[in-house]
DNA sequence: GCATTGAACGCAAACGTTTGCCTTCGGCAG
DNA sequence: CTGCCGAAGGCAAACGTTTGCGTTCAATGC
C-alpha cells in the first residue's frame, strides 16, 4: 500500500528505491527503452509503493508538450456554450488532457490577454466557442498551435470550425410536420440579424415549398428569442392566418409562448395545432403543456467532436473548413400523431 | 513594434539582445536584484521588441508554483455551479491565475482521478463545487494544497466552505410578503430530502411565526423542483386554504407553476395573491406573468468570494469553517405594492 | 579463443527559468 | 594611498523530467 508521502516524491527516489538510475526509471514507467521485464516491474512497484506521481510541469518543460488545451468562450452566461464545453472537457479529460477555462466576456482585449497567457502556458491547442452561430473574426495573431472554433465558427473558411447543422435540423422539423399531415405551417423565429434565425427559416421556407405545403402569413415572422414574442406571434397568427395547423419555432422559448397563447385562445395542441421547437431545452420542453417536440443540436456531441478535431490537428492531421454536426428530432406530445 | 517570432523567443535571446546575462535579464523583468534603471529599461525594451513571452512551464518548475487552480464540479449540467464557476474564473483570471476545469459527473472515481492529475500539475489550490447545497464528504486523500468548497459545503466543518445564506434569504422573502400586508402565507418547496428545501422552509416557518402571520395548510408543502408541482400545489391551496394571500416558493420554477395555475383559476397576481420565488432565474422570472419577485443567491459573487478565500489560503491565511454569502431580494410585479 | 552483437542499463545534456552567491569596480572615509 | 563598502551584474546550481548515446557484459558464431 502506498505510504502517505510527506513531501512530493520524485523519480530519483523511485529509482534509488528500485536500485536503478533515473533514466532507467523513466524509461521503465514510460514503456521506453529496453530492459528486463523484472526490472520494469521492480520500478513500477517502487513507484506505487512510494506513491509516485509524475511532475507534469517538469515533463512539459522537457517534452515541449503540456497536455493542456485552452478553451476560450466569448460569452459567459452561455446556455449554448456550456454543453459544448462539457463535451470538450469530456473527451479531452479521458485523453489525459486538461482544459484551461477562459471567459472572455465578449471583450476582445480580454480575449487577447487570455490568448497570451494560454500560449505562455504552452497549451497544445485552443478551442474557441461562443454564444451564437454567427461567424466571428479569427483569433487576433494566428497562434502557433491548432485552433478549433466550436458552435461559433470562424469567419475565415480555412480555419477549422464545427457548427450544428441548423439547416438540416429545420428541414427535419418541417418534414416531420408534413409527415403528420399538416399543410399550413407557420414559421416563428428570433431576430433576423441572428444567423441562427435566418439559417433555420431559409431552409424551412425551402422545405415547405418542396413539400407542397403552405407558409402561414406567406413568410416567417421574425421577432425575439422570448416566450413573450411567442405569445405575440400566436396572436398574430390567430388574426391573420386562422387556418394554420402547425408552427415551427426557431427556439423552445418561442414555442412555449406559442403553445401557451394558443391554449389560452382555445386551440388544442396538437389536435388543432402541432408545434415544434428548437434547442430541445428540457426546462422548456418539459414544462410546456403539452411537452414540446424539438430539434436537438446535440451540443455536447458537438463539443466532443470539436475535441476530436483538435486532437487530430495536434497529432498533425488538421481538418480545415467548416464541419457540420447533425441535429436530432425529439418527438413529444406537441406533435403526437393525430389522435382520432 | 514586436517582430513576429518564428519560434518561441527565450530569455537567453532577450538577454543577448540587451547585452546582459540571463540572470540579470530575469531580475530586470521581475523587478528583483539591483541594477541601473537604464539596464532594466534596456532589457524591457529588448523583451517586447522580440515579443518575449515568459515560459510559464519553466518558471513553475523552478518556483514550485504553477499559478493554476483546479476547479472540480460534481455536476455537469449545473444551473447553479456554472455561475459559481464563472465568478471563480473571473477573480482568479484577473489575479494572473488560470483555472483547470474538471467535470467529475457525480462519480467519485472520476473525482479521484481528476484530483490526481490536478496535483500532478502542481495546482496551487482547488475549488470544489456542485449541484446542491447538501454537504458532501471531503476530498478523498487530503490534498497538500488548500481547498475551498463553494456552494456545496464539505461535511467536515474544519474545511473551508462558502454557501449561500438560504435561511436569511427565506426570511427576507417572508418578511417582504408581510411588509406588503400579507398574513396568510403558503410555503411550497422541493423535495424534503434536499437541504435547500428544508433550510428555506424551516426559516420561513420561524419567520412567519415571529411576524404573527399564518402558514396556509399549517405547514410547508414539499414536492419537486418543477413547474408541474407548482401547478399542483396551487390546486391544493385553492382547495384547502382558499384564504391564502401570498406564496413563498423555494424555486422560481415552482413559483411560475403556482402563478400559472392561480391565474388560470381566476386569481389575480399580485392583488389576490402575492408570489415570491427563489433563485432569481431570469428565464423564469421574466417569462412569468406577471414577472416574479425572487431571492437571488448571487452565485457569481459567491464564486468570486470563494476565489478570494482560496487566494488567501494560498497566501498562507486559511479561513476555516463555513462562510455564508448573503442573498438579495429582487422585487418585481408578482409582489408589487397593493395597487388601489 | 576471439571478434561480433545485441540486450540492459547508466550518464549527462537539455528544457527555460529563478536565485543565492561571487566578482568587479567606483567612490568614499581615514 | 589604503581599506572598505555597496551597487551592478555575472555565474552556475537547481527544479524534475526525457532521451540520445555510451558502456558493460554475456551469449553467439566462427
Amino acid at each position: 500500500m502506498p505510504e502517505a508521502p510527506l513531501a512530493r516524491v520524485t523519480l530519483a527516489e523511485v529509482a534509488a528505491s528500485a536500485g536503478v538510475s533515473v533514466g532507467t526509471a523513466s524509461k521503465a514507467l514510460n514503456d521506453r527503452g529496453s530492459m528486463r521485464a523484472e526490472t520494469r516491474a521492480r520500478v513500477r512497484q517502487a513507484a506505487d509503493r512510494l506513491g509516485f506521481q509524475i511532475d507534469a510541469v517538469a515533463r512539459s518543460l522537457q517534452t515541449g508538450r503540456s497536455y493542456t488545451v485552452g478553451m476560450i468562450t466569448t460569452d459567459s452566461i452561455g446556455r449554448f456554450s456550456i454543453p459544448v464545453m462539457l463535451g470538450v472537457e469530456d473527451t479531452l479529460g479521458s485523453g489525459q488532457m486538461s482544459v484551461l477555462l477562459c471567459d472572455a466576456r465578449d471583450d476582445r482585449i480580454r480575449e487577447q490577454y487570455y490568448l497570451k497567457t494560454l500560449l505562455s502556458r504552452r497549451v497544445d491547442g485552443i478551442i474557441v466557442t461562443g454564444r451564437r452561430t454567427d461567424p466571428r473574426p479569427p483569433l487576433a495573431q494566428r497562434p502557433p498551435v491548432p485552433v478549433v472554433y466550436a458552435f461559433m465558427p470562424s469567419a475565415d473558411p480555412d480555419d477549422c470550425s464545427i457548427v450544428p447543422d441548423e439547416a438540416a435540423g429545420a428541414a427535419r422539423a418541417v418534414t416531420h410536420l408534413v409527415d403528420i399531415g399538416r399543410r399550413n405551417i407557420a414559421l416563428v423565429a428570433g431576430p433576423e440579424r441572428h444567423h441562427s434565425a435566418r439559417a433555420r427559416m431559409t431552409t424551412a421556407v425551402e422545405t415547405i415549398a418542396d413539400q407542397d405545403a403552405e407558409i402561414a402569413c406567406g413568410e416567417p415572422l421574425f421577432g425575439e428569442w422570448s416566450e413573450a414574442w411567442g405569445r405575440q406571434a400566436a396572436r398574430i397568427l390567430l388574426r391573420r392566418a386562422p387556418h394554420t395547423d402547425a408552427v415551427f419555432c426557431a427556439s423552445d422559448q418561442i414555442a412555449r409562448g406559442v403553445v401557451d397563447a394558443m391554449r389560452e385562445a382555445g386551440k388544442r395542441v396538437p389536435r388543432d395545432l402541432a408545434v415544434v421547437g428548437f434547442d430541445n431545452w428540457d426546462v422548456m420542453t418539459a414544462a410546456s403543456r403539452p411537452p414540446l417536440t424539438s430539434i436537438d443540436m446535440d451540443l455536447e456531441g458537438l463539443g466532443r467532436q470539436a475535441a476530436e478535431l483538435l486532437l487530430s490537428a495536434i497529432d498533425g492531421h488538421p481538418r480545415h473548413g467548416v464541419h457540420l454536426h447533425p441535429c436530432r428530432l425529439t418527438i413529444r406530445a406537441s406533435t403526437a400523431e393525430d389522435e382520432d
